[in-house]
DNA sequence: CTATGGCACGGATT
DNA sequence: AATCCGTGCCATAG
């Protein structure tokens, strides 16, 4: 009897196993994709309909009551509550990127209708009297959605100051696609790094890059660029590989730059988040909310139809269904399967970094995806399959890595960050590692030169006491 | 002599 | 097995 059970689930859980995993390393994104195409091929399957909490409409899987309403009235345990959720109006910033959404790398607006589509948007927002202006700006506009004539030109035509048409193009730049009318690649650029500024934790050096160096910038001098702003190498690749992912001098084309391959920062920035995680009812005073996000509406699931198809199918047709019916039920296994573990992996990360999640990173622990694994009594591989390529939302809007949960030292390096921020003449190496140490941080002198440069922080005899921003 | 960056090694982590 | 990280040693610059 054991045997034969063995032997049944064996065989079906190495199939399991091997989609879990799969599924399991995908991004929310990824997913939705996933399951959209498995739905268009797989007969089986079918997406039932979203269900909504009757209080606060959010959107309900696979559950009864909604988490944050009964948690709410339930007078409210300090625990964080991690559920499933499949709610989309995150806080994406002024306008999120829709079209930058979809990889759709033919994707490109034809002229007329780029000025349509962003008179669509900002229409509202302007006055009426301010329409010719629009108008005039959006003839002027050239293929690559950037402005052709100069600012001034266009406010001596209308007889007004230069700062009234400064602040309609700043409501045309917000719109989508960001940066559209503005009057170089540089200021394009600049625009849309302000804007995910809001919602985002940029590479610092990003933004002097684009400010200082667009020169070398588009020729990829990246070695140069490291000289001049005294910065690390790696530090510079990174952000310039941050720039050719996620920003676009020319807002009307969809893409710039090179290699998309994408596998580092899988364009996270314009992807949604993974989890997210804030306060109740967004009041810090409130217990944790912790939402894994399931990229779908509605529940997906084997259609009962199907199965009762498949009852009085041909014989021919029988084997090929029931191949179907297969594939189905593994996949809706799998998925339920991938968000037990998301949910469990949250449950505990919340409660282990709860300090960081509060008071910043600062007081980021150590921990590393080994001992979570034990803890969880789960695969190392299962937590790092997990973790990897995912992001979180936090409280604060920023969108982070969820490996941030896992960073050994990003603590030392605020502390590092703090301390030089606050000194008032330039503290050596050394110096650092004894204060460091004073606060509990025991690192080596020569570690300290590695945060120094992780940071981009310039070595002591190069720092005036002034921070250069 | 002091401060710092490069290189490389060993242990931890993934 | 591959990669990352902290550290020590050494060369170099001031």
């Amino acid at each position: 009897m054991l045997q034969t059970h063995n032997h049944v689930t064996r065989h079906t859980t190495t199939a399991h196993l091997a989609q879990t995993m799969t599924l399991l390393s995908l991004t929310s994104e990824e997913l939705r994709q996933r399951i959209e195409n498995e739905l268009s091929t797989n007969p089986a399957l079918e997406m039932l309909d979203e269900r909504r909490c009757p209080h606060c409409s959010r959107k309900l899987n696979n559950i009864e009551h909604c988490p944050i309403c009964s948690q709410a009235k339930s007078d409210q345990s300090d625990e964080p509550v991690v559920f499933l959720s499949s709610r989309e109006d995150f806080n994406l910033g002024a306008s999120s990127f829709r079209e930058n959404d979809l990889p759709d790398d033919n994707f490109s607006y034809q002229e007329e209708d780029l000025g349509v589509y962003v008179l669509g948007q900002i229409a509202p927002d302007l006055k009426p009297e301010d329409r010719k202006i629009a108008a005039n700006i959006l003839s002027n506009l050239d293929e690559d959605g950037l402005l052709d004539t100069a600012v001034i030109e266009i406010a001596r035509y209308f007889h007004v100051p230069i700062s009234h048409i400064e602040q309609i193009q700043k409501i045309f730049q917000n719109a989508d696609p960001i940066g559209v009318a503005s009057g170089s690649p540089q200021e394009a650029l600049l625009v849309q790094l302000d804007v995910l500024n809001e919602t985002h934790a940029l590479p610092d050096l990003a933004r002097p890059i684009i400010e200082q160096h667009m020169d070398l910038l588009s020729r990829r001098q990246d070695s140069e660029i490291a000289r001049q702003l005294k910065s690390g190498l790696k530090k510079v690749r990174q952000a310039i590989h941050f720039i050719g992912e996620n920003l676009n001098p020319y807002p009307a084309r969809t893409h710039w730059g090179y290699n998309r391959s994408n596998r580092t920062w899988r364009g996270q920035i314009f992807s949604r988040p993974d989890v997210v995680i804030n306060y109740l009812n967004d009041d810090p005073g409130e217990q944790l909310v912790v939402e894994v996000i399931m990229p779908m509406r509605g529940t997906l699931q084997v259609s009962p139809e199907f199965r009762n198809a498949l009852r009085q199918a041909q014989a021919e047709k029988k084997e090929l269904w029931k191949q179907d019916l297969e594939n189905a039920s593994l996949l809706v296994k799998c998925i339920q399967q991938r968000n037990h573990t998301m949910l469990r992996l949250m449950q505990r990360m919340v409660v282990l970094q709860k300090e960081y999640i509060l008071s910043g990173e600062r007081y980021l622990q150590p921990v590393t995806r080994a001992r979570i694994a034990t803890e969880l009594e789960v695969h190392e591989s299962t937590i790092s399959r997990a973790v990897s390529g995912k992001t979180v939302q936090m409280p604060n809007r920023k969108i982070v890595p969820l490996s941030i949960f896992f960073d050994r030292n990003l603590n030392v390096r605020t502390v590092l960050k703090e301390v030089i921020e606050a000194e008032t003449k330039p503290y050596s190496d050394s110096d650092l590692a004894e204060i460091l140490a004073k606060e509990g941080f025991k690192v080596a002198r020569r570690t300290v030169a590695k945060y120094r440069a992780m940071e981009g922080i310039l070595p002591a005899y190069l720092r005036g006491t002034t921070r250069t921003t």
